[in-house]
DNA sequence: GAAACGTGGCC
DNA sequence: TGGCCAAGTTT
């Protein structure tokens, strides 16, 4: 059975779409008014799953460390995580890296132009690799990002969890089939972001503003008022809780970090050395060289999307007559100067443990 | 196709 | 306070 109901006669779609974006859209985002297509492609993963205003000053540093795509190709990999902490999702920090290297080793250091080729591209799947195509070439594709899904499943009426394939697969037919004919590239642009704009800025989840919504006439949930119906929730999931012993291992104004595996939570980022209880942590201690009694520090909680953290942090002192650090650890491990925690990747919750340490020692 | 993957803002 | 989720992709 189709999730589509009767699709209302809005065959001026993107019309009205385009006309509203032009006077009432934004213009005047970071990354937009370029053709740039290394910029676009930097917002557009920065952006996956991360609001405008947590990306921008993200966006605003990286650009200016990294100001093409040759440069980013050419950094070490610390370097990027280092730049991307805070932001989340850390595997786009990774695939970004590996994108801009295939950039510059298989396309010559210029991103391709069509959907197909970008979507090849480590971290560039379907919905951001129109998003880069119609924004920086001007190509008839189209996005389906969590605005969209909204702003279709309001104004045509869509049931459903978006989240669900079968509802998602709808929404790419019916997105398809709104797409401007004979549009110009700026007209394309204007849509592309129009369909960001609405679903951001009018027709947003907690109280959208039909009012100011040039669909509101024949807007399923508007009309019918079942705004907040549409889209279905996301189905209700209980989250686990699970629970950590972090070492703050200090030698004067420094501490040591280690390295996380490449893959997992907070992958590639630098850390403090873990433990799954409180013996296995004072055991770990000892082996790093610490003769001092371990003490607590203030626990904190961590909340991810799928789980909970608990994160019960222990600070000791090395005995550096034991071997100033000595790296006895398994991964590779860092002493770091508290002041000079910029400079690595370290995940937020450990680099706020880190930043009250600094503010209450000494 | 479901689960994994971060963080911060909003109500 | 705590649930919900945002310019999704990968495994």
């Amino acid at each position: 059975m189709s999730v589509l109901p009767t699709i209302p006669a809005l065959t001026d779609f993107s019309v009205r779409l385009i006309a509203w974006q032009r006077q009432h859209g934004r213009h005047d985002l970071p990354w937009q008014n370029t053709r740039d297509a290394y910029r676009i492609w930097l917002s557009e993963i920065m952006l996956q799953q991360t609001q405008v205003s947590t990306v921008i000053p993200y966006y605003t540093r990286f650009l200016a460390r990294f100001p093409d795509v040759a440069s980013l190709a050419a950094a070490p990999a610390d370097d990027v995580m280092a730049l991307w902490a805070g932001l989340g999702y850390y595997s786009r920090a990774r695939n970004l890296h590996r994108c801009a290297q295939g950039v510059v080793e298989q396309h010559g250091g210029v991103f391709p132009a069509s959907v197909e080729a970008l979507a090849e591209l480590p971290g560039i799947g379907r919905s951001t690799a129109a998003a880069i195509a119609s924004f920086a070439f001007g190509a008839r594709a189209t996005i389906l990002d969590g605005n969209v899904k909204r702003v279709l499943a309001r104004v045509f009426g869509v049931e459903g969890f978006p989240g669900e394939k079968r509802v998602e697969n709808a929404m790419w037919v019916l997105a398809e089939s709104l797409l401007p004919s004979n549009a110009t590239n700026e007209a394309v642009v204007a849509y592309t972001q129009g369909l960001m704009d609405l679903g951001a800025t009018l027709c947003v989840r907690g109280r959208p503003d039909c009012a100011r919504c040039p669909f509101a006439a024949d807007c399923v949930a508007n009309v019918t008022g079942r705004q907040r119906e549409l889209p279905a929730a996301r189905p209700k999931k209980a989250v686990p809780t699970r629970r950590t012993w972090m070492l703050v291992l200090r030698d004067g104004n420094s501490v040591m970090l280690e390295k996380r595996p490449p893959s997992g939570i907070w992958g590639g980022l630098w850390s403090l050395p873990e433990a799954a209880d409180e013996a296995a942590l004072a055991q770990r201690a000892r082996a790093l060289g610490a003769s001092a009694a371990v003490s607590p520090l203030a626990p904190l909680t961590h909340t991810f999307t799928h789980f909970r953290l608990d994160i019960e942090p222990r600070i000791v002192e090395l005995n550096r007559v034991a071997g100033a650090h000595a790296a006895l650890a398994d991964g590779e491990t860092a002493w770091v100067a508290l002041s000079d925690i910029d400079a690595y990747g370290v995940p937020a919750p450990v680099r706020k443990l880190l930043d009250g340490l600094q503010g209450s020692l000494l």
